[in-house]
DNA sequence: TGAAACTATTTGATACTGCAAATAAATAGT
DNA sequence: ACTATTTATTTGCAGTATCAAATAGTTTCA
């Protein structure tokens, strides 16, 4: 048994190191992981519903309503009924959203150029192909919940 | 402003849904996701004080304490006045704790192989070389907070 | 040696999360 | 059209996380 192999300790360590990291100034901009997640996917995929941003951010559903409701607290994002299906909400960035967003973002960009003071152009190139394949790979599109649960 | 670049986002929505993936899992053997990466931290590095374990695992200490009040309820682990400073708890995993913990352990190797079913050998190890590499970056050892903060 | 400064951990208060149940709207089958 | 089923989102509740303050033990140094 060596750890040190295991892509999901890795990946989960890493996520928490980073977590902690950023977390810190963020709430400086009255911004917490979760929101910041949700603004970059706005800020990024545009408006969306509530449950097509729960899948793209894998924030539960329910909690996510409840960041949501923050968000509008603080006028980051409203809530639009869905002109389609009116079971759903569009959600969507105000402008007090964007600017925020554009502030916070380069934290996440500073943290990274520190970190990776000593990675080559190609290594970080490669570190980021393999991420997003191995998101893919774990997609919530597929079997894996299926078959772990046997 | 492309953000499949930003390391910060790849790497934290990539824990996210590693998160949400094994965490039924987990939860049928009565463990979550934090009392499994204390598990794992003990299993893996013997026995260690609260601070080393928080410090490792990156769980703030007093969510750590609560973390292993909860442990100990479930007779996983146990605290020990240091022998040589009263101040501090060694922490240790007790014989169930270390079942457990090798009951759950295929979980996330379960995960980790559906999730790469088409990665090659060499981009798993580039992987986990690469992840490793930028754990150590990101380490709260270095200078990254206090830069941060200006 | 004893008060001040420091370190390790816990606790209080409050906010956040997530399961399961509830609500609300759309769709299907009759 | 009408009930049953399905889908999107919210809410109740119980558990979990975190900041700041409190506690408890240690070191420093006059």
């Amino acid at each position: 048994m060596e750890l040190s192999t295991y892509l999901p300790y890795l990946v989960n360590r890493l996520g928490q190191r980073f977590v902690s990291e950023i977390t810190p100034a963020l709430n400086k901009a009255g911004v917490n992981i979760q929101s910041w997640r949700v603004l970059i996917a706005l800020y990024q995929g545009g408006k969306q519903t509530v449950g097509d941003l729960s899948e793209l951010t894998s924030i539960n559903f329910s909690t996510l309503s409840r960041v949501l409701d923050r968000m509008e607290d603080k006028n980051l994002a409203r809530r639009q009924r869905g002109a389609d299906d009116a079971r759903s909400f569009t959600v969507i960035l105000t402008s007090k959203g964007k600017a925020v967003t554009e502030k916070i973002l380069p934290y996440a960009k500073d943290l990274e150029v520190l970190a990776t003071s000593d990675f080559t152009e190609a290594e970080l190139n490669k570190l980021r192909e393999l991420l997003s394949k191995l998101y893919i790979g774990l997609g919530s599109g597929n079997k894996v919940k299926e078959r772990m649960a046997g």
